[in-house]
DNA sequence: CCCGTTACTCACCGATTGGTGACAGCGGGG
DNA sequence: CCCCGCTGTCACCAATCGGTGAGTAACGGG
């Protein structure tokens, strides 16, 4: 009777996920590293383990030693799938593409990082992970991060050069930091250096201080 | 036979730790707190917890229960530590605070917050915590640094008003936040948005970088 | 000298972690 | 048909975690 209970428990008959996989490697490797994403997004990599996340995936740690390795060859997966977030992101039309200065492109630039940015969580804790932690694995995804993040901003420029005399790769890291951090902050706590990063009217006055400082570089 | 075997290790005679502390509460909690600020500013917050301030004290982890009440109570202990952070973190004299304009201060806080922050390594992983968590614990020690970090902002900028026509706060928020990004992703990584941060020929461009844009913004 | 308070240590608890070896069940090829 | 290989499950391991209760050793006042 005891089994009864447990089969009852465990067999979602007709419960809340729609089929059981059955023997279906593709279909569990996939629900694995989706389990392994959803998880890293929505917990942070604070309890980001094995055990978490074959919990989620609904399937046995051994199958994530089997097909990916261990963690860390899932973490190399996740940072792979990074790769479609260039193209995810990338709005067909950018405004018409009458950008005529550069700093007409960096201000639109920033803005739409800050937004991607904004509503990427998967992101933002692999930005915070980046930050906090030095190990291989982290290494390796944040690579693959800033790899997508620069192709991003590669494509999204397309031909116009910086001015001369200033250091663009300089200032444009500088502006990035300044957009990942308050993004991060905002996340995590509401708030940065005093300023409230809730409403959308709080991040509006971020968006305009960020363009003004944008222009107040680029002209 | 086994106790001496024991007391040889236990007890350092002349070895690597000056002297034993013995029966001086004062000291034991000096120890403790000295022990969790030493760890949290070498390993980050990651593997911060009982057992490893215990081990590193070199006490028993019961004693953090009882002086402290916990790590909780440890933790808002460094907190409060940090009230010291400001007085330490002035300099005397401000460059003869011949100060003229509120971009020259700006300019000069965010040099001083940038090199402060640089070589603060405990500042540093309480920053890191603050944005990759959000218990109670983080909650509390952050609003201790960000106080103490406004406490320090104010000092320094004594009187000088902002201009008007800019909303200062938002704009000293996202230089604020650049700077903090900069030096953490630089003390993880070594670098930031592709920008190698590494030798103070790269702090020098990232600096450049920086006052340039303060100025941008302040004139 | 004794005795109570204080400072401190030790041994243990249940839970969870990463990791591994053994086993069960289905399916396809011989 | 049988058997082998692939998919998946389970039981177990040592280590570590936070946390607690009981016990020991030094000190100081009577």
């Amino acid at each position: 009777m005891l089994n009864e209970a447990i089969n009852l428990e465990i067999l979602p008959e007709a419960a809340g996920e729609p089929e059981r996989r059955v023997r279906d490697r593709g279909a569990t490797e996939r629900a694995i590293l989706a389990a392994a994403k959803g998880l890293l997004a929505e917990q942070g990599f604070q309890n980001f383990g094995i055990n978490a996340v074959a919990r989620r995936a609904g399937c046995d740690k051994q199958l994530i030693y089997r097909y990916y390795g261990g963690l860390d060859g899932l973490v190399e997966a996740i940072g792979a799938d990074l790769g479609t977030w260039v193209k995810d992101r990338i709005p067909e039309d950018t405004g018409g593409m009458f950008l005529l200065t550069y700093g007409d492109l960096m201000e639109r630039l920033s803005l739409l990082l800050l937004d991607a940015l904004r509503d990427d969580p998967l992101m933002r804790r692999i930005l915070a992970w980046e930050i906090s932690e030095n190990t291989e694995q982290v290494r390796r995804l944040s690579e693959a991060r800033s790899k997508a993040l620069a192709l991003w901003l590669e494509r999204m420029r397309g031909s116009l050069a910086p001015p001369k005399g200033v250091d663009a790769a300089a200032v444009n890291a500088v502006v990035i930091a300044a957009i990942q951090h308050l993004v991060l902050a905002a996340a995590a706590g509401g708030q940065c250096a005093g300023l409230s990063l809730k409403t959308s009217k709080d991040w509006e006055k971020a968006a305009t201080a960020l363009k003004r400082i944008v222009r107040g570089v680029y002209g």
